[in-house]
Order: structure tokens, then sequence, then C-alpha cells
DNA sequence: GATGAATGAGCTTTCATTCAT
DNA sequence: AATGAATGAAAGCTCATTCAT
């Protein structure tokens, strides 16, 4: 017969088979746009099911920003080996950002565009993952700046600031990248790695920042 | 007395009033979270009156796009003087790009979260926007790469890249400047200064870029 | 400059120029789809001036029924001659009818399909004039029995049946008429007169109604 | 007990329920008079339920015309016999006729006055449904022509307006039917076979055609 | 004689959510 | 483990109607 409403799976199974399908209405749709409905028959189920894993709207909203900011982070931390250069640990981990918000883009969507914009307690769980990067990148640059010995240390506000801007970047050229045909992860990553590492002063004179050699 | 029920005023200004009370409802709510209701109750007038002036909520929330998008470029644009040197211009346009969306939280929350995160045509509204910045960064970096006497230039994509993540990264900022009390317009501006200009490299090595002398 | 709003003309004119504006949009609207908005716009003036005037939606629409079956009452009654025989008078009023509906569709439509169909009250505004036109008919058919020395009358109600039976066909066979290209009044007229004078069985026994002569 | 809300029925039988509600205010208030909130409610459900097995306004009335139309065109012919001499076919169609639509008042209302008053589209369906009794009546004047040998035949054009001319009167007498006291259906078929078969003519000469004898 | 400004009331439609099985 | 049947509440939008000039 081909497509048979597959029937009595586990509670686990449908519960992802549920995410997904509210990943990507939700990602594509927005939060409010989003039907419960619509959720409920791309997953496949009555929606009763649906209320009763996931209990409501909200929660199943949460439960997807959730699912996705672990794989995101999940993903970038798999990216990095600690004990390298906090140069080669930027690079990889940018690398890795770039590869899956390209892969997911309704997981992407979903934590970039719709958690923000949808109330207080959506963002709250985006800024939580966010602030796990973000003091990843405050923490690379600051053992970049004991590698150069800088001294003194940098005030911890513009360090913040820094990390920040750095992450905010990341998020912005993830979006180019994605709409931009042509522009792979690589290439995201190293824009921004020339752009944060050597600075647009070091560009003019000719002296960028270069991807480590031996890569994949 | 106080708010008093004013009655009978012009259309011009009337306008104005449910322009200022629908982009606060919709910076504070979200697109589809606002209710025309609420609009016209903060606007003091009635429903229809609404709809006779602005149409539709896609209409009304146009407007509101326009009108805010209008604002900002016009904003940044009288920070800037054109023949002064780039880095000069840009840090110029950072300070009033963070001043104003300092001052206009509701009309940034418009442009940046709610514009981008509810139909393609709104999304172009503001990208029009956009890229009308994008396109002024970009030449200020053609521009100091040629100060620079740079050579050989820059490829296209790069310098696009680039002013992408300028831009992106100014966003970004702009959002964490509104969270994190005590942080300023100036502040932020120079953080991104930095952070551009000079590039984390040099930062490290303890020659940052530093702001213009004699200023305001 | 070319279509001058005309402003400042006596009322008795402008009450013309709503009613016809009005009998054109109840016509093609309904009664309910219509608005006063779009009535007034036709008609050239403000809505406000519609109400002073005209009062209120039910009373304009009133004033259509009434303007239009005076117009089709009057133009029935021009076109027949008391004196001559029943069934010259009958084809006369026939042809009038047919002519007059056809000159005015939205007129008709206001008569025959809207006010109708739109509450009692309208309702009885058309039935007084079809009741006049019955009662034409009525007496049509007893002096038709009279010339014809039938013996015994016709019994009264069976004489109300078939006055109602042929103004019902006359009905039918406008809209007939005005929806099938190349149908003439007058086409229109000796087909009903067939059908009623003749009869069917008459028809087949291949005597059929024949028009008076000596007629433009 | 007696109208206890009863609770959980098939959808089948609800969708009637709410048919047969649509089609007694569709046929009182007129398409555009009646609320949805009315309908719901004299169906005994909640709007949204409405909605739900019946899509819109629209497809609601839409779904009305057609089950009145067919109710309507299925008893014309269980009432009539083919094989039957063609005076006869038309007595018992008429019969049935008039039965049916002094049963069905409001879904008489709908096909008669509603549907025709409101669209194009609905229009259509109902014309559908016309123009299948026409094609009826118009194929036994055929007959009957042929059974009186007539010679040459009648012209084409001509047997179409007569059929419209009857079809038309005989729509007209079941409104007048509805609403004269003691006008049976069978009074009504009997006054319209005289009309159409003897023609007024041959009634004022005394020879009217007469119900076929033997008769229920 | 004429109008720009304004609104109360009501409409169709949709949605998140639950009940009974 | 799963669903067909059902709804309270609210949203976007329109309309006939009036006020103040």
């Amino acid at each position: 017969m081909g497509a048979v409403k597959t029937k009595r799976m586990p509670r686990a199974v449908r519960e992802q088979q549920m995410l997904d399908a509210a990943v990507r209405i939700f990602g594509q749709r927005g939060y409010m746009a989003a039907s419960m409905d619509e959720i409920a028959e791309l997953a496949g189920v009555s929606k009763p099911l649906v209320y009763l894993y996931l209990n409501s709207k909200e929660d199943l909203f949460t439960a997807c920003i959730r699912r996705e900011a672990g794989a995101l982070t999940e993903a970038v931390r798999a990216g990095v080996r600690a004990g390298l250069p906090a140069d080669r640990q930027l690079w990889d981990g940018l690398q890795a950002f770039f590869a899956h918000t390209a892969e997911h883009p309704d997981g992407w969507s979903v934590l970039h565009l719709q958690a923000r914009t949808h109330g207080e307690n959506f963002a709250a769980e985006v800024t939580a993952m966010r602030e796990e990067i973000v003091a990843f990148v405050t923490q690379l640059i600051a053992v970049a700046a004991r590698e150069a010995h800088r001294d003194p240390d940098l005030p911890e506000r513009e360090v913040a600031g820094l990390a920040e801007a750095l992450v905010g970047a990341a998020e912005s050229l993830a979006a180019w990248a994605n709409a931009t045909p042509g522009v792979t992860a690589r290439q995201a990553a190293a824009t921004l790695m020339n752009f944060a590492w050597a600075g647009l002063g070091n560009l003019m004179k000719g002296s960028p920042w270069t991807p480590p050699a031996g890569e994949v």
C-alpha cells in the first residue's frame, strides 16, 4: 500500500516524530502562525496524542528549543578539541557551527528567530544556550591573551563585549551564508576568522589570518 | 487632566498616533500576538478608524516598518559626514546607530526581530534598508583599503562577507547594550571599532584602535 | 479637467442621482451586500448627505422599489389602450413589459429578485405593484370570457390562478429573454401570447394565436 | 425531556442536522442576513463544529442548495412514470412539484429566492437543476407534438420559450399556492394544466383540459 | 447644501484545548 | 497507545450610522 499509517510505537519514538514535525512547522511558519493541527498532521498522529505527550503548545515549543539548542552546542563541542591553540579552537568551532546551522535551517530558525520573538520565557531558553557559547568564546579570548602575553589583561566587560560581537557576527553570517548560494560553511568561517583575528586594520596591510595547515 | 480623550484631529496626526501605538505593541508583543484592539486602544481611537486609515494589520505593520526603517537610516546618515577618513565615518555611524536603537527599542524590535520573522514581504522591507547600510559599510571598507594602499584589492565577495559580519555584530551588540545596564552607545561603538578595526590579534598585542581625539 | 465634482444642486436632482446609484448597486450586489459607502461614492456625494435625504438604508431601498415599481407600471399602462379587444391589450402590455425590463435590468433585479428576498416589508412593496398588474390581467381575462360569451363564468379563484400563472410566466420569460442573446421583447411577448391564448393543445393542432395585423 | 442537548453523534448525522438548520435559517432570513451563530445554535452545536464539517458559509450554503435541489428533482422524478401520455406525465410531475414545494417551503425559498440572488456561483447550482427540469418539460412538449401528429415541428427556440414559460408559471404558482390559504397542490397543478394544455382561448370556448380519470 | 472624523455592534473565521471512548 | 467529537474565547475586519463644523 505504501505510506501505511504506522501505529503503536513506543513513546520515545513518537515524541521525536512530533518534535521533528514541530521544529519544521515552527521554523517555517513561526511560533504563532504554526497550528497544532498542522503539527499533528505532519507528525502523523492525532492532536490529543500531541497534548498527551507534550502537554501544550508552549511546552512543545520549549521542548523544540531545548532539543535544537542541545544539538547545536553538541555539534560545536564535538568540533573543538581542547588543548589546541585558541585560534585553532575558534576556527574549528566556527566551522562546526556554520555546518550545523546550514544542515538544520528549521532548527536554526527556531533558535535564532522564533524563540527570541515570542516572549521572555522562550528567549530565556535560548539565552541560556547562547551564554554557554559566549562563555566559551570569552574564555578562548582570555586564553589567546595569555598566549600572547598580553599585559595588562583586557578589562572584563571589554572581553564580554568582544565575545558578544563575535557571536553576533557569527549568527548574522549564518543567515547570510544560508541565503547566499555558493557560500560554504568553511568560507563563512574563514571570513569571520579574518575579521575577528586579524581585524580589518591588518587586512588592509596585507597580513590576514590564515587557516591552520594540514587540515581536512 | 492628562490623558483626556482628545477628539477630532486631522488625519495625518491621528495616523502618527496610530503608528506610535502600533510600533509599541508590535515591538513588545510581536506581530501575531499583537491585536488590533490593543493597538487601537493604546492609540486612543476605535478599531474601525485604524482600518479606515491603515487598511489592514499587514498594511499597518508595513507602515511601521517603513517609518522605523526611515528613521533609523536617517539617524545614521545624519551622524556621518562624508569626506572624513573611513574609520572616523564608521565610528560616527556606529555611535548614531547605537544611540538610535537605544532610544527606540520598540522600533528596533520591529525591525530587527518582528519584521524578519513573519513572512517574506515584511522581511523584504527590512532587507532593503539593511542592504543600504551594508552597502555603506562595504564602501567604507573599500575606501579604507585604498587609503591603506592595499594591493591587490580584496576580493569582492570577501568584502561583502566582512561588511555582513560587521553589520551583524553591530545588530547583536545593539541588543546586548540595551539589555546590559551601564553600557552606553559610545562604549558599544568603541568595542565594535576595536573588534573591527584592530582585530582581536592586534588587541592582543596591545595595539588597539583608538577613538579620534577632540570629539564631543 | 473633465469630471468636475458638480456641487450644490437642488435636492430633487440630488435625490434622483442617489436613487440611480442605489438602484444600480442594489440591483447588482443585492440589498445586503450593497454598502452605503459604495452607493454614496457612485452618486458622487458624501455619505451623510445620503442619510440626510434618504434617512436609512431601508428607506433608501424602499424608495428604490417604489420608483422602479412606478416606472414599470407606468410603462405598461402607457403601452395599453383601453377599448381594444382583450388579446390586443394583453399583447401590447406584454410588449411594453418586456421592453421595459430589458431596458432597466437593475431596476428589474431590484423588483423581481432583491425586494422579494429581504424581508416582508420590502416584499410587500412589490406585492402591491404586482397585485395591480395581476388585477389588470384578471380583468382582461374576464373581458375575454365575456367577449367569447362563455357561460357559465369561470370561477373567481380559477381566474385568479390563471392570472397568477400568466404573470409568473411573464416574469420568468423576462429573465430568460434578458439572458438569452437574440431574443427580443417582441419575440418574448409572442411566445407568451401563444402559450396563454392558444394553449399548448391548440398549438399542437396547428392553430396558434397570431399577432394582430397592422402593427408597428 | 424533549430537546435534551444530545451529544457525541457520528459526523454524518450531525451534518444533516446542520443542513436542516441552515436551510431553515437561510430560507427565512436570506443568505446574507443569516448568521452562522444562529445556524449553529439551531443545530444545537457550537460554531466551530459547523466550520469543521462544512468549511465556510459559502460551502454550507452550496451544500444546502445541492441537497434541496436533489430532493426536489428526486420528488418530481418519483412522481412521473415514463410510458404514459405526455399530458399525464406533466400532470403527475406538477402535482409532485407543488406537493414538494408546499412541504419544504424553506428549501424552496433557498432554491427559488436565495440562491438566485447571491452571486453567480450559487445561481449556477440552481440553474443546473432548473435546466434538468426545463429539459424534461421540453421533451414532454416534443412528445406531445408527435402524439398530435403536428406537422411541421415547432421551431426549437419556440419550444424552449414555451418550456421556460411553463416552468416559470409553475414556480410562480408555487409561491402563490403557499401564500394563498386553501389552495392545494392538486388545485395548483390543475390550474396550470388548464392554462398550459388548453390555453386561455379554449378555456373561453368551454373546452378545458380535464384531469385524467381514475386517479388517486 | 455638504462633509471629514469617528464609532458600536456584529460578522466570519481560527485556534488551543478537552472529553469520552 | 490512541482518537473522533466537540467547544470557549478571541481575532481581523466591515458596516450602518452619527457628530461637529
